[in-house]
DNA sequence: ATCGATGTTCGACGTTGATAGATGAAGGCG
DNA sequence: CGCCTTCATCTATCAACGTCGAACATCGAT
């Protein structure tokens, strides 16, 4: 069974979170999974290789942003609600922004 | 006369904004320049060295966080109130977090 | 067992970023 | 004028990031 790590909120750093968001791609990909549903990698519309979308989520994962459920051999994508409560309004003013 | 150039607000990308605030010295600077005051560089409490602490000035610069105004041998920064219209909320929001 | 669909991981490459030391430019002061 | 303060900029180094293709892993279906 494949295992993603999901750090603890309290450990990520505001800088971090940031960095995370500071990038097209994962501000694309935030907004396609800003519905609060879940999603695959292959729903996603932008314009860069399948590994480097992996790579992005990755990146989003370790910063607490996304959680990535398995499902054989899909892999279904969704925001963290605990995001939301380590950095209250941060994702909703930057989702509302462009 | 030493020459700073400040980009117009409308042409700095979101993700450009938030990965210059992405960065653990860039914010201890922010929250410095949040009183709304104009401070010099040498007031910047991070232990960085005085190189390192100019060019993170110019990365908030060019991405539109800071302005910089020249007297003499100093140069006062402060936060430039166009970031807030450009990017309403952004700034508050990740100021009242840690 | 084999195939196809879905993603991840692994180099590799070029670009950008962080950092520090040395240098330079501007002005105040004696 | 020469010296000091202040701080940007230049140069150089090293690490981190974004990107891709190829290879690998997982799982369901045939």
């Amino acid at each position: 069974m494949r295992h993603f790590d999901h750090p603890d909120l309290d450990e990520v750093a505001l800088a971090r979170a940031l960095s995370a968001l500071g990038d097209p791609v994962r501000l694309a990909i935030v907004r396609t999974l800003s519905d609060g549903g879940e999603h695959q990698v292959s729903e996603m519309q932008v314009e860069v290789s399948q590994s480097t979308l992996s790579h992005h989520f990755t990146t989003l994962r370790k910063a607490g942003v996304v959680f990535i459920r398995p499902e054989g051999t899909r892999c279904w994508h969704s925001l963290r609600p605990e995001f939301e409560q380590r950095f209250p309004g941060l994702l909703v003013t930057v989702l509302g922004l462009e």
